[in-house]
DNA sequence: TGTACATCAGTGAACGCGCGTTCACTGATGTAC
DNA sequence: TGTACATCAGTGAACGCGCGTTCACTGATGTAC
């Protein structure tokens, strides 16, 4: 392999970016969080192992922060799923699919995030706030104005978003962990909980 | 420690059944299948690492042992909530709180059930058989039973089976892995979902 | 009842591995004069 | 413009660890005569 070359003074975000992105890579093609080594995510980028630690403190940042980023990618998929729209329940039922999409389309990233043990988790990275500022907060916004605007059953906003977060959950981990299931169409499967946990939480129609 | 006192002939499901408890002792104390390694296992029963192999082919094959018994208890579980339960859309309510209870009640062997890579698994465990001939084959029998009553508004068991699976999964996995996510009332949240669910699942009382 | 023998559950030592992390260091880059 | 020096990104070797697995073995248990 042709010697990287050193990096300039004041350059040390371009090895930490590079990092990054091959910790992101390993984890996806492995599919398998302790593949994440330090020593592996050193070779991947043609470094040695010590020279990680000039940009992370230890093995668990790193990780993080590759979470950090996925937080971030998901906060987004979710908001561009809805630039434009504005009737508040289309907002949710858009944010919903979105969430989906994104773990299916990620699922090793998906993973990480939600199905991985929440101990080793350094203060700065506690649930509460990472996700409350991001793509958790912003459905709130939504579920309150589609509150106010008469369509939900409930009037509860933290219990819908919750219930919501809990249903795509469900749908997105499971075909991720249990691929090899005899599942019916996936497509048809997604729509048929989605509606019908749509439907559970709309108004009666004839008011209550 | 005393010495373990050597098994008689044909007494080798005893060893076989100390380990087996001792791995699962270990999963749940430790709440990482990680932990669960050969030597820590023989440790645990008091014995050499390399006598595991006597009973098991490797770890792969003690691990799913593990999960094995799990599944059965799960199943269990499901079919004790129903007892003397006839109605066909009662079962289904019964079962998927019992679903969530085991899972709350059980979180490291559900992590390891539910949330782990299906990669490695042994063609003996595939996902189809083991959970097609247990709790899913039971509960599929149960939506027949709704569906013949008239009381779904679906008529694909297979879907409302899966639907319902990934219902109670997103319930019990997302409040599993992220004990610390500022929930609502847990027991509120839990009734919210499944009643909004159900209440997409049943007709409309109007009729269609 | 007593003795020689076969069985086989469990042992102890060793293998090679990849891991996270530390440490003193090197040497190209940039700067002060 | 030229030289001596400081900086500090990245190196190379080493640490101790726990892992899965193998192998030749031991010695109590059971059996045949």
């Amino acid at each position: 392999m042709a010697p990287r070359s050193r990096a300039r003074r004041g350059d040390g975000l371009r090895l930490r970016a590079e990092i990054l992105a091959a910790a992101e890579r390993l984890l996806i093609d492995s599919g398998d969080e302790s593949a994440v080594s330090i020593r592996a995510v050193a070779q991947a980028v043609g470094v040695t192992a010590p020279s990680i630690y000039l940009h992370f403190a230890d093995r668990n940042e790193l990780i993080f922060a590759v979470c950090e980023e996925q937080f971030g990618h998901l906060d987004e998929a979710m908001e561009h799923a809805v630039v434009g729209v504005s009737d508040p329940w289309e907002r949710i039922e858009r944010k919903g699919r979105a969430y989906v999409e994104f773990g299916l389309t990620n699922p090793e990233q998906y993973r990480v995030l939600f199905t991985s043990r929440a101990d080793c988790t350094p203060d700065r990275f506690l649930d509460e706030r990472l996700i409350a500022t991001s793509a958790f907060g912003h459905l709130i916004a939504d579920i309150e104005a589609a509150i106010t605007a008469g369509q939900l059953r409930s009037h509860d906003s933290a219990m819908v978003a919750s219930g919501l977060w809990m249903m795509v959950h469900g749908i997105t981990s499971l075909l991720i962990s249990k691929p090899d299931f005899p599942w019916p169409d996936r497509a048809q499967l997604i729509e048929h909980v989605l509606h019908t946990y749509s439907s559970g939480l709309r108004p009666d129609p004839a008011g209550r």
